[in-house]
DNA sequence: AAAAAATTCAACCGCTTATTT
DNA sequence: AAAATAAGCGGTTGAATTTTT
């Protein structure tokens, strides 16, 4: 596998580059007889080719046994954004908030999702995505309808003239052929009032499923300090949180693609030969 | 169907902070 | 107390993958 793609490169004697499989268990089994920490001691008690802040990372982004596997949640993605307009980029503090992510996973899922400065398409996918699923429902909607006036109907023309109450007693509205033209004047305007009332529900309901869309395509974002706060780094002052800038709890980002939480979540306890199946995968069950 | 563009994410780097000697 | 070493952090890169054209 390595030196396939020019990664598993050496340089002062350290491997760099994608880890393997062979990799990852030796680091395994180095953690589970000494523990975390000592990477430097890595190298000189197992033999493996890597830096000790390589190993160290490796450990800490990749094999933690408590770390979550997945997608991020919409209520993950929810605390990532309060947090951020709070802390600004301190990606380690708002890793602490959510268990088993790390700093980096969080890191980048913010770059990818939400940082400014060019217009995600991720927002326009959602929209899109959004409103194909309101058409759905709308043309679901319509086809039930349809069905349903089409038994009323089949129903009328088998009563006895002159009954204009239905089952309920209520009283059935005029045939439309039958109208007045002041009469259609008003439904037709009616109907131009709901297209519009319609046309503003779109984007009220796009808005409270995707509040970031909202946010990201206007500049009047509810994160007041977001953005100053990535761009001044990691010095003195954090923008507070605003009282206002509270999140949905469903977004759409993840609608499709939003995984269960397989492996249960939250940090386990001690692991065993269960806690590192990617091993297993490939042949190197974890003993 | 293929090429181009966009996105994702693991891993690196340099710097700072904490701990050990 | 100072130097050396280890750990931690945030920014950046680039290969792999996915989506769009």
């Amino acid at each position: 596998m390595e030196g396939q793609f020019g990664w598993g490169r050496e340089e002062g004697g350290w491997r760099k580059g994608p880890w393997t499989a062979q990799e990852d268990k030796l680091l395994v089994e180095y953690v589970r007889q000494h523990g975390e920490g000592r990477w430097n001691s890595v190298a000189k008690l197992t033999g493996l080719k890597r830096s000790g802040k390589s190993c160290r990372l490796r450990w800490v982004n990749y094999l933690r046994p408590d770390l979550k596997r997945g997608k991020i949640t919409p209520q993950e993605e929810s605390v990532i954004l309060e947090l951020h307009a709070l802390w600004g980029n301190r990606w380690s503090t708002i890793a602490r908030s959510l268990p088993g992510r790390t700093d980096n996973e969080i890191k980048n899922y913010w770059r990818t999702h939400f940082k400014q400065g060019k217009p995600s398409k991720n927002i326009e996918r959602a929209r899109a995505r959004f409103l194909k699923q309101r058409r759905e429902m709308q043309s679901q909607l319509l086809l039930q309808l349809q069905q349903q006036q089409g038994q009323e109907q089949h129903h009328q023309q088998q009563r006895p003239a002159g009954d204009d109450h239905d089952d309920d007693g209520a009283v059935i509205r005029e045939a439309s052929s039958s109208s007045s033209p002041a009469v259609s004047l008003a439904r037709q305007h009616e109907e131009d009032l709901q297209t519009m009332l319609q046309q503003d529900m779109d984007d009220l309901l796009f808005q409270f499923c995707c509040p970031m869309a909202s946010c990201a395509s206007s500049s009047s974002c509810l994160l007041p300090g977001a953005t100053a706060a990535s761009e001044e780094g990691s010095s003195g002052d954090h923008p507070q949180l605003d009282s206002g800038a509270t999140w949905g709890w469903g977004s759409l980002w993840n609608l499709d693609d939003v995984v269960d939480d397989v492996d249960g979540g939250g940090a386990c306890g001690g692991w065993d030969d269960t806690s590192f199946p990617w091993l297993q995968d490939q042949g190197l069950a974890f003993y």
